[in-house]
DNA sequence: TAAAAATACTCCATAGGTATTTTAT
DNA sequence: ATAAAATACCTATGGAGTATTTTTA
């Protein structure tokens, strides 16, 4: 887990897509997917649910957007 | 300026040596040595003081150790 | 069926390694 | 003279890009 990570993580349940939270970071799509991607199989913990119009979180998202918050802020 | 250089430079300050800070890290001398460089060359300032039997910090790397530990501790 | 995410590549930057040289005590 | 840092060169990894395909509401 690196904070790279927590912050693409942290936009992407905030802002509730990754196409939209990669739009505002100024990187691709594809790009944002995999960071995210690789937390969680490093947590082997879903933290986001895709779905056709965005993504949802996952009680144990939350739970680390909880934590990723304290970090960085 | 990002998390690994200052946490590098930090060890080599309280250490005193690149070297042994470098074998503390596991990583090789120069691969150090770079870092803090790259730290110094951004910050147009010079953080260490080399010589012969080790570093010694400035004035101004003093006042940055404090900031670091206030990051990362 | 149309947005949105995932996949499949390709590329590049950077962190790190080894070997060697330079510097300073 | 010697221990420590700097330099030179090389390699590998990983982060990111574009193009395309797959999903799912």
């Amino acid at each position: 887990m690196n904070i790279r990570q927590l912050d693409y993580f942290m936009r992407v349940a905030e802002s509730g897509s990754f196409s939209k939270a990669a739009a505002r970071l100024g990187i691709a799509q594809p790009a944002l997917g995999r960071q995210v991607r690789g937390l969680e199989v490093e947590l082997r913990q879903a933290l986001l649910i895709r779905n056709g119009r965005g993504v949802a979180t996952t009680e144990a998202g939350k739970t680390l957007l909880a934590h990723a918050r304290g970090i960085l802020y």
